[in-house]
RNA sequence: GGCCCCAUCGUCUAGUGGUUAGGACAUCGGCCUCUCACGCCGGUAACACGAGUUCAAAUCUCGUUGGGGUCACCA
């Protein structure tokens, strides 16, 4: 084919990574795997005022749990590094140097105010043209390079540039709407779109993938590429992920960075599945693992619109994840909530390892698990008061003893046995299951919901069981004599 | 305002000239049932509008309207 897959994500550390962020990195990320090509990470830290070493932390770690590693980066190196810009101030002197060398750029000495009152004049000219400011030094050569300059772009007067975005198509800007922007600011520091232009250059990058906020900066970039001599790589811009109610997504809406929905206990696996499909779809799939994701993804089926945000749906999603999972995984990621909850079993405790198949289907994020786990492996479980009252009356008490001598008997104790011996006691007695099951429900868990009585039971084991059936027959009597002394 | 992008159920989408416009989430009924879930069955619900091209338009063209982005020595 042609030459290898390279691809980047190159985030600014300016705060955490953006739930929007994990969606081009994971599309870029997709689209390298799916290639066998590099998956490259840059930081673009020329902002010295918003840039912080813990927002690199954050965004490392973030990418790291959800398992979007890099092939090239920070911490890993490569052969083009630095991969951070701030380190590689002296390449965009370079290429600054050569295209002023070329003709492409020059030097411009127009200070701050001066720029500032050509746009008061052309506001209060009250035309409804964009502005668009005109160094006196593009055509001239007598100024000092010692003194403070910055380098612009000799953007052509004339004509357009066209790009052919992935996912929009034809993209056409007329060249006198563009500025002669600058590369280089009079700190020697450089601008985004050329710090970016000569990364991706050097970098050999083959595809940028990124938000389609950034779809007006791609005909700058196309023309610094055009006048490097440099080969333009694929672009494609993806929509912007908004929030419920159509604006621009944030706090407001919910979370936005990504170690909130890992602290929240979602799975890698489901954030990445959600936002996958947030904005691209392959036919009616809606759950994908990681290697599907890889195989179908391509940028074709992309959307064009923006897309909202929907809590619901990522929590469908997720529950659909955590179901997908190994009970000895979820156990281990249970372990640290029922911790949290002074609840201090192993990762591999043989109760929470029998409970998971009846959780699983009742939980969505990681804690549910262990809120679903609780009284599985609590000494005595902590009981709901108004379960307690509506079904630990005292007629319920000679039931919840006959359960526990029925629970004493059963050979073996399992659910099938438990089954069986309870369905014929309830035969005999002309009761229903359902005149039983409720009483027996909050005696074993302390609660009005729970798996299937015998699963519970046969988890407990047959000691638990009857202590607990037995202890609330007792609290069953017990009301009568409150209700009676009263 | 200039420039650029976008437009199918409430939401995410399938659909690339001919479909009863499909699926999923949500929602509403029902089934299952010892509770709660899971699961299953079914319902409500969409091509923004207007011209044009065509035998035929959600699909192509133009316009309108409505969103959004961008106009920095931020990224």
């Amino acid at each position: 084919m042609s030459s290898p897959v390279r691809v980047r994500f190159a985030p600014s550390p300016s705060g955490y990574l953006h739930i929007g962020g994990v969606r081009t990195a994971l599309y870029s990320w997709l689209w390298a795997r799916k290639h066998g090509g590099t998956f490259v990470l840059r930081i673009e830290d020329t902002d010295a005022e918003r840039s912080t070493q813990e927002s690199v932390d954050v965004i490392l770690d973030s990418m790291r749990w959800l398992g979007l590693d890099w092939d090239e980066g920070p911490d890993v190196g490569g052969p083009n590094g630095p991969y951070r810009q701030s380190e590689r101030l002296d390449v965009y002197k370079e290429y600054a140097e050569k295209l002023i060398a070329s003709g492409h750029a020059y030097r411009c000495y127009a200070t701050k105010e001066e720029i500032q009152a050509a746009r008061d004049a052309h506001a209060a000219t009250g035309t409804k043209d964009g502005f668009v400011f005109e160094s006196p030094w593009r055509e001239r050569t007598d100024g000092d390079p010692s003194e403070p300059h910055s380098v612009r772009f000799k953007t052509p007067r004339e004509g357009s540039t066209t790009f052919v975005d992935q996912i929009r198509g034809p993209i056409e800007v007329a060249h006198e709407t563009i500025q002669d922007f600058i590369l280089l600011r009079n700190t020697g520091l450089p601008l985004y779109n050329f710090g970016c232009v000569v990364d991706d250059v050097t970098m050999g990058i083959t595809l940028v993938a990124r938000g389609d906020d950034h779809i007006i900066n791609t005909t700058p970039q196309v023309l610094i590429y055009e006048a490097l001599g440099a080969p333009v790589p694929d672009f494609a811009h993806l929509p912007m992920v908004l929030g419920p109610d159509g604006k621009r997504f944030s706090k407001r809406h919910g979370a936005v960075s990504v170690t909130e929905y890992r602290d929240l206990g979602y799975l890698p696996d489901a954030v990445l599945n959600y936002l996958a499909r947030l904005g691209w779809g392959h036919g009616d799939q809606e759950v994908f693992t990681r290697a599907e994701l890889v195989e179908h993804f391509d940028w074709a089926h992309c959307g064009k619109q923006a897309g909202k945000y929907d809590p619901k749906k990522f929590l469908f999603v997720q529950a659909e994840h955590l179901r997908m999972q190994p009970d000895a995984t979820l156990a281990a990621l249970a372990q640290p909530f029922l911790a949290a909850r002074g609840l201090d079993v192993a990762a591999d405790d043989a109760r929470v390892l029998a409970a998971m198949p009846y959780i699983k289907p009742r939980s969505t994020l990681i804690p549910d698990l262990a809120e679903n786990l609780d009284y599985f492996v609590r000494d005595v479980p902590e009981q709901d008061e108004k379960a307690a009252k509506k079904f630990l009356k005292p007629d319920a008490a000679p039931h919840l003893r006959a359960l526990a001598e029925l629970a004493q008997q059963a050979q073996p104790f399992d659910q099938a046995t438990l089954d069986a011996a309870v369905t014929a006691w309830l035969e005999t007695e002309g009761l229903a299951m359902k005149n039983v099951a409720q009483p027996a429900r909050v005696a074993l868990s302390g609660r009005s919901a729970s798996p299937g009585l015998f699963e519970v039971m046969e988890v407990l084991g047959r000691e638990v069981s009857v202590r607990r059936l037995l202890a609330a027959a007792e609290q069953a009597a017990q009301a009568e004599s409150a209700g009676a002394g009263a």
